[in-house]
DNA sequence: TTGCTCCTCACGTCACGTGAGGTGGC
DNA sequence: TTGCTCCTCACGTCACGTGAGGTGGC
């Protein structure tokens, strides 16, 4: 802060808020230089370059290469720069969404590893739920001795020509309890959590009950779940569904994964005695 | 895609849609390594590891480090997932945050230079503008010899202290056309075109010139302001704004940048004759 | 002489991208 | 033999970060 007005790299990157090394980067590759060299080869800026320096770094935060920002810096024009800030604010809109997408794909994750902790394993237990959107795959085929790894391929396969959005969990879908306790490891359908899903999983009182295995090994769960279903008089409407609330994201040891299993119930009507 | 249901490399990259020198480096890592390998040392993946890939990608562009997700992975616990998980939400309000701001930024620039690029430089003109968000700075001190340079250092040191943001361009301020036309060079205030501004450029009519020159080179713009006054009887009332529509940011011959100046101004009443 | 700022190499780092040269099954 | 996929080095790249060793003014 001499007698010149002019700033030296400390100062400088004090106010700009740009490290020096960073400074010193942009002046190697002619992005900004300082209006002048002192005779101890020392650089001086111009407070006016405050405001270039950030704006530079405000392009490159938006994903622009410092190469582009050069080359633009070389031939400047207003309209060259105008094109450049318009085309940067198209990119933000992609941004943005890029941004929201992997937040909702984490807030998910989230709250089913959280509700996977929090769950009280041994226990079976009617729920009333909330509707949760899901997007269901089509129909599997388990002809031909298919298993199950390759008929989830399958759904990947057909979700990445559908365009499901495979960042998401996906679960089993059940026609009924019975085809679930027939073959357990064999969901007719695949589904996935995607909150943009039009399809859901229906709003309305649901058995829930745990198990833990790798995936597809659904253990006793099934039986457990007809059992309770007769001592207290539930009978089931609508379809099964399986969601690992606990995998391999989140356990280290395959048979600790923790499955949810819900199905819809209603109260069976009394016989009149 | 053979009878064993797990995917090749290439297979799995294209379902996943992370490219296989990002998943030759995952594996490197350790981070995400294929269920088995081949007898030819060939990398095969489960059809769950997608979900999972997907999830170290997501996180990844959420700018969390590999190295992080890699420690993550091998004390992998459902609480220490959640916990990531959890502070990664936080993250993401502050990437919005970032995000907007920047935006914002390349929007106001990028205002300024379409005006800039489409004003008739030439001609003198009223018109009505609306209120426009500004943040002022503190009085400007053009004692002892003080020039334009270190005044605006000083606002730029103000602006850090008061944290005003550096980042939007930068305006003189005079408190009216008589001190500007005594010293063109000499705003009493700069002000920071910043649009979440508590202040502003009052709404109203405004007579509007434009002239060229570097910074505070105004050139005979005052002249030309007071003879249109004169002209089209008008008299000035409030503060005269200059601010530079195209500076070291858009052209390269400094005696080419474009200022506009702005002042309000009223119809004189005429006197009954 | 001491402390401070600044300088220029040079090398490290992070998350990949890009060949080069080789294998192995149809 | 040809074509295809896959492999492992090794080196490049982008935007810096981090010393090492030296200068120059109070």
């Amino acid at each position: 802060m001499n007698g010149t007005d002019l700033l030296s790299i400390k100062d400088f990157s004090v106010f700009s808020g740009i490290k020096q090394s960073v400074l010193r980067y942009y002046d190697e590759l002619g992005l900004l230089s300082p209006v002048k060299r002192g005779e101890n080869n020392y650089r001086y800026y111009s407070p006016q370059q405050i405001v270039t320096v950030k704006l530079i770094n405000v392009l490159n935060d938006l994903n622009t290469t410092l190469k582009e920002i050069g080359e633009l810096e070389k031939h400047r024009t207003p309209e060259s720069i105008l094109d450049l800030l318009i085309r940067q604010e198209n990119k933000f809109d992609a941004e943005m969404r890029r941004l929201q997408a992997a937040y909702s794909i984490t807030h998910v994750f989230r709250g089913l590893i959280q509700a996977g902790i929090a769950a009280d394993e041994f226990r079976i237990s009617v729920v009333e739920a909330d509707a949760l959107p899901i997007i269901l795959g089509p129909v599997n085929d388990f002809a031909e001795n298919h298993i199950f790894y390759e008929t989830f391929m399958r759904f990947g396969q057909q979700a990445h020509n559908a365009r499901v959005n495979m960042s998401y969990p996906v679960g089993g879908f059940f026609d009924s309890i019975e085809s679930f306790t027939a073959e357990p490891s064999q969901p007719s359908r695949f589904f996935s959590l995607d909150p943009t899903g039009l399809e859901s999983k229906a709003a309305g009182r649901y058995l829930v009950g745990y198990t833990r295995g790798y995936y597809g090994e659904m253990g006793d769960i099934g039986d457990r779940l007809l059992a309770y279903a007769e001592e207290h008089t539930l009978s089931f409407n609508g379809p099964l569904y399986v969601i690992y609330m606990l995998d391999e994201i989140s356990i280290k040891d395959t048979s600790q994964y923790l499955a949810q299993v819900s199905v819809q119930v209603s109260n069976k009507r009394r016989r009149r005695t």
